[in-house]
DNA sequence: AAGCGAAATGGTAGCGCTACCATAAAACCC
DNA sequence: GGGTTTTATGGTAGCGCTACCATTTCGCTT
């Protein structure tokens, strides 16, 4: 028997849905269908007139371009994973919010991924999502697992690396000094004229730089020869409650503590609410400070002393960098130190 | 001159990097690329010695499909894009978290998109996202722009309506009632025996799910038989600020209030600060109750009475509904009252 | 030993789009 | 006016994978 003709078929689809594709468009318009193609992605190559009748047809059958073939042809799928620890921390939701709102502007999506501060994770992660064809990839932190750095590296595409600072980062870095942030705050209740100053943190087996900003404080502390190894930690997110507790045990441990630094504004606004409960007056009987900037912190009284750090800008220039390396040729630079600043106020 | 044999270049790649194809892995493996698709989606499906082989070379070449490729030909690319409204506001974050991290587990991505309240941003949105196969859709809210509520009914994917309760949904739905919601909290301060209760709230043009709980509010205390119109709205995003503000111009408006119920716990809290900076006491001079249950409320002093909803299962809820759907074939149920509780403490 | 159904494997043909190159048409240039 | 460039359109051939169906292999029955 004669292999049977696919012609019979010719008018049913192979597979998939009734969707109208480009070539519908095409006929419909009476161009090719690359025609078509280059009126949607680059209209500008295309002749006003085709253009216009192009346009006509696509909103008369209601054609919305399938962008999992378009990927497949050009090997770009126009979207952005974005790698971060977790997404519980608040701190991750606003970088993530500017990323979010600068790519959606530019015709990008955002995907989301979190790694719970795994490294082994990011790599699968970041393995899986490659697979995606995303036309760049943000990450958290600039320590990988060396799988993933070298990827990433002989992958050809642009690769930022937020909330950190440093010198060898895999394509481009946006972020802060750790140590500097956690120094700054040291500093500043240095200069209040605190002597005993505590550090407390959360999760810092996991968050190396959480330790960094630790770090930072200590050698200030060290520098000023007083006591630089008081440190007060909890394996356990941070919260609220953790920042009281963290509180609790200090106050317990060390009554004669003048000052409290946290590793976050949620930690220090956890203390401060229960120093408010317990009538323990700040910054006369202890102090406290904080780091992050958050909202919260003018609100509360006295006010939290906090280093501010502008966590959604740095969203926004991380992905403005990307895009400028997607768009343009090179970007202006490949590193970019977003800052901070010392907002004291009333808790130090 | 005969046409150039395309032989002449056969080796090379026609576009397209260096990257390693499934063919590779096949060759490796001594089978056909099919299969080793098979061994990779559908495992059972091949004998343990080729699958053992086959992991083997792909374990070697350090093969990672291309997802884009498997996307197209399968017409299902393994993401779900989340719609909301707004990525600043916390609510949101919460079940998006409670999402992703369910999503993730059964190794599905997600895709972030915000519409800012905007009913016809929403439908650019869906348009352009449904461009991607995703294997689901996760919307807010029940209303929609007619055309992406026709579209996703004859997409024939799950699709997921979170946030609102209601019996018009395009798939499956899960979420809280927002009347009941709001009646709770003015009913709890009814029967604490408060009487000239207002009703404080941000963004209620845009947000109609905010002004359901109003609504709700409203109705309570009209068949109560108390003054039930009084409410303070001001047009601009929720946060301490402005909770602080509507609780001024209120106290400034109307000395006589007894009791404030606010739109959610940001505003309530930053009413409750305030009160407790100018050294109002709250609830003897008057009461201040929220809604959503964030966990800073049981940290002010006084501990806010809020109606709590559980967020992060909402998204769980959500994500675990349409996976059902998705691996097995009808889910247990379409639609869910993920249900709320009132958290009476001592700020009422 | 022959027969049979189930399980495992492979061949073929797209999925819907765009890169690449060829061609045609228009614009420009002494 | 012939040639060169520039601009606009089209033809062809995949991108790398999986649906579909054909074929082979294997275990088991009679």
């Amino acid at each position: 028997m004669v292999k049977q003709s696919p012609v019979t078929r010719e008018r049913r689809r192979h597979r998939g849905s009734d969707r109208v594709t480009i070539q519908d468009v095409a006929s419909e318009a009476g161009v090719a269908p690359i025609t078509v193609s280059r009126a949607l992605n680059t209209p500008e190559r295309v002749s006003p007139k085709l253009r216009e009748r192009i346009n006509q047809a696509v909103a008369n059958l209601g054609y919305v371009p399938n962008l999992v073939a378009g990927g497949l042809a050009s090997a770009e799928m126009r979207m952005i994973p974005v790698v971060v620890p977790s997404l519980s921390i608040l701190t991750f939701i606003e970088v993530i919010h500017g990323i979010q709102q600068t790519f959606e502007q530019a015709g990008y999506q955002v995907l989301l991924g979190s790694t719970d501060f795994d490294l082994d994770r990011e790599a699968s992660l970041v393995d899986s999502v490659l697979g995606y064809s995303p036309s760049g990839v943000i990450l958290t932190g600039l320590r990988h697992h060396d799988r993933t750095a070298r990827r990433l590296r002989g992958w050809g595409r642009p690769v930022v690396e937020i909330m950190e600072l440093g010198d060898e980062c895999i394509d481009m870095n946006v972020g802060v000094d750790s140590h500097a942030v956690g120094a700054c705050m040291a500093q500043h209740l240095l200069t209040r004229g605190f002597q005993r100053i505590a550090y407390l943190g959360t999760g810092m087996d996991r968050d190396y730089r959480a330790m960094q900003r630790f770090e930072g404080h200590r050698r200030v502390l060290e520098t000023a020869g007083v006591e630089c190894d008081l440190l007060f930690r909890r394996e356990e997110p941070s919260s609220y409650e953790a920042g009281r507790r963290l509180f609790l045990e200090a106050l317990a441990t060390r009554p004669d503590l003048e000052a409290l630094h946290f590793a976050n504004d949620n930690l220090a606004a956890g203390a401060l609410l229960e120093a408010n409960r317990r009538g323990i007056r700040v910054p006369e009987e202890i102090a406290i400070g904080g780091y992050l900037g958050l909202s919260l912190g003018e609100h509360l009284t006295p006010r939290l002393s906090t280093v501010t750090v502008p966590r959604y800008e740095m969203g926004v220039e991380a992905a403005r960098l990307l895009l400028s390396r997607l768009e343009g040729g090179k970007p202006s630079a490949s590193r970019v130190d977003i800052g901070y600043e010392l907002t004291a106020r009333e808790s130090t």
